[in-house]
DNA sequence: TATGAATGAGGTTTCATTCAT
DNA sequence: CATGAATGAAACCTCATTCAT
């Protein structure tokens, strides 16, 4: 129900068919390409230094050394731009879910837990302003395609194992862990440099997923607990 | 022909010094109360309804049924109106948490998260939409006053209990509960109304918390893994 | 129900510093170099007709028959219209004032005092209500770079001819000469149209000038007073 | 010719009928002439400080310490603030020329000349800036009673001394001499300080009338010139 | 195709003035 | 009388978008 309020100097107003984020042309010359990822690049430079609203087209265009008609030669609409860019740090993201999740069979899950979270972690010590305003972005527009993605993902992976587990709801786990794992790397991202950098961060935030889900708490850090 | 209506000539624009978000003055009179709650009604309606960006000063004066200017005698600026709301909310917030937190010692740590999170979970039911929208600008201004009030009060509740808990980096967790409880009742209040309906939903979110603190992991509501 | 059409959202009004009131960018093409000279004329116009206070942009870009846009593309502020307009005037003043101070060496000074005097009433008579308002509005902020510059040219001009002169304070007499001659031409062009049409009114003028500064007070015009 | 755009709730607007910029009553308490000179002192204060255009009729209430209700008691617009303030000052500065040339008859023409001069001076090192802006200001309104009232004060005189003088024109005399001295005092106090604390800056000044209306030239502080 | 000049709706904010209390 | 809440026209300025070159 987006609603794209696409101002032009004259006329009526573009109809709100669906599609109309996409790319406008899918570029096929080299020079296209680079003109693509200058203005990618560019947006999330200036994205990330202002934030969503001060991110004109203007200023992402000057930014990226091309004309304002280039910008729109390629993107629709300045939503367009920031929905392209969410898509790659989407991609990004899935990605490094899929790599971890991939091979579930073959190791316990603290040891795959602790590699989805160290992943996760890389992956938001990026570029954390910039995903900043992507996050509030893309939540505001979809209800985060990749969210689901990641989610079932992690549903999946929770159901090849789930003799080892203690989980009731696997659909309500599932929300909490993804939701949980990921907004905690991201506000310590954004917002405590000061726990990113202690290695006891990411025992406890470990803890946290692998006492959730396993039958018996073995929590292999903590020895001492075992008894 | 000398024309009186002058306007800003030289450098009167506002900077953004501290305090600039401060309301502008306090109402006296019974009449400018009531007004600047209008404001602030009419501000909470179309935030939720349209989202910051579309959420004008004059949309929400025009709601408010009072002249742009009664808007700018109380609010110097539009983010000043979100702020106020903002406050308001963090300090009903806080409210909730620390009537729940207040009698600590006299209760068992079960009964004390599950407590927490449905309180949690009422307050978030209230208007989500709105919700949604103060979060991510909170978020964007500063690292939410609020939230550092909660970590600090769940903090001090853990050291009150902290025989009975098995955490071993106190401020880790206390920033790791918070961020992933607040997060996960937020989330599923705004997009996952089937979860919340769900009463494995919060049964879920509680084993998150106990499990993760307690030493031992009793989990009082699936007595079957006890044995 | 995101809202694309975004605002201003944080800190960003203009400051004051330095270099604010410079023209944006240079037009570079042909067209844009037209819509330039329309606009300065057009704020020549309003300004006449008006006065600063009733000078707004938005009156000034239609008077110039382009859009509001157009003249914030190339001007910051209203301010640096006037701004323009101020320097593009001093400038012509400058030039008036340089082409008959250029060869002070080969005339007596009552011939050159004359020829500044008539260059300047003649400079004066052009649109006086305009130079009224830029007047005022140039000494409203700067100490008027052309007022120094004037007042240096005289300054030399007086050097050069120290042998006749009888003057002790060579700063201050430059000073009192630029300020009596600007103002008494200005406020004769814009309020006294009947003295600027006698002859006897330039010859005071002159008088008051020849007299002040020679050593001996020939004043030509006054042989009777001579003997 | 002054156009008052009198913004008001709602309704027509004021009629331009003369007399609009009288103060509305005359304050017959002593507590109403309190506030009165409350106002005009802060309308001064905040002329001074912001200029015209930054002085609203509100800050000038707030400075007074008086509401806005009571300010529009006695002056009808924030014009006629500025014209009290204006009349004000004329009447002083014209009590300054009338005391000095009063005893025209029994003082020579260098003597009166000084004293006029030195009044003036000191009339302006009170306040520039706020001076500054009254000129400005009385210049955009009204052809300036008090320069025809203080013209026609010199005029006459001149007419008394008119044996000892060298003056063809003397409406262009008087008006050329009362248009620099001001004008060169203003512009001196406001801009030039410097010059302002020389003594020979007075005596240019001096030297500046006294040869130019004197039969001869004696130059009383410039005695080698007498040789 | 790339450029960048032009557009103009609409956002934010101010302030002279009125009038109920 | 004094107060100060309320008004709203209108000023300044931005920025997504188009289109002539």
């Amino acid at each position: 129900m987006a609603h794209i309020r696409t101002r032009r100097p004259t006329g009526s107003r573009r109809s709100r068919a669906a599609g109309v984020l996409a790319p406008r042309k899918e570029p096929s010359q080299d020079r296209a390409r680079h003109t693509v990822e200058a203005i990618l690049q560019a947006a999330a430079a200036v994205l990330a230094q202002g934030g969503y609203d001060k991110a004109s087209t203007n200023r992402i265009a000057e930014a990226a050394g091309v004309s304002i008609g280039s910008l729109y030669q390629y993107f629709p609409s300045k939503e367009a731009v920031v929905k392209a860019l969410v898509e790659r740090h989407e991609q990004r993201m899935l990605g490094v879910m899929r790599a971890h999740l991939s091979d579930v069979a073959s190791q316990d899950i603290p040891t795959i837990v602790r590699a989805l979270i160290d992943g996760l972690l890389d992956a938001h010590r990026v570029d954390p302003r910039l995903q900043k305003v992507l996050l509030e972005h893309s939540g505001g527009h979809t209800s985060s395609s990749i969210d689901d993605a990641v989610e079932s993902l992690v549903r999946t992976a929770m159901e090849t194992k789930k003799a080892e587990l203690d989980v009731a709801d696997l659909d309500a786990a599932a929300f909490i862990l993804v939701t949980s794992v990921r907004t905690v790397c991201h506000r310590a991202a954004v917002e405590r440099p000061d726990l990113l950098a202690r290695s006891t961060f990411v025992d406890e935030l470990n803890a946290l997923v692998v006492r959730y889900v396993l039958r018996t708490t073995p929590s292999p850090k903590r020895p001492s607990r075992r008894r």
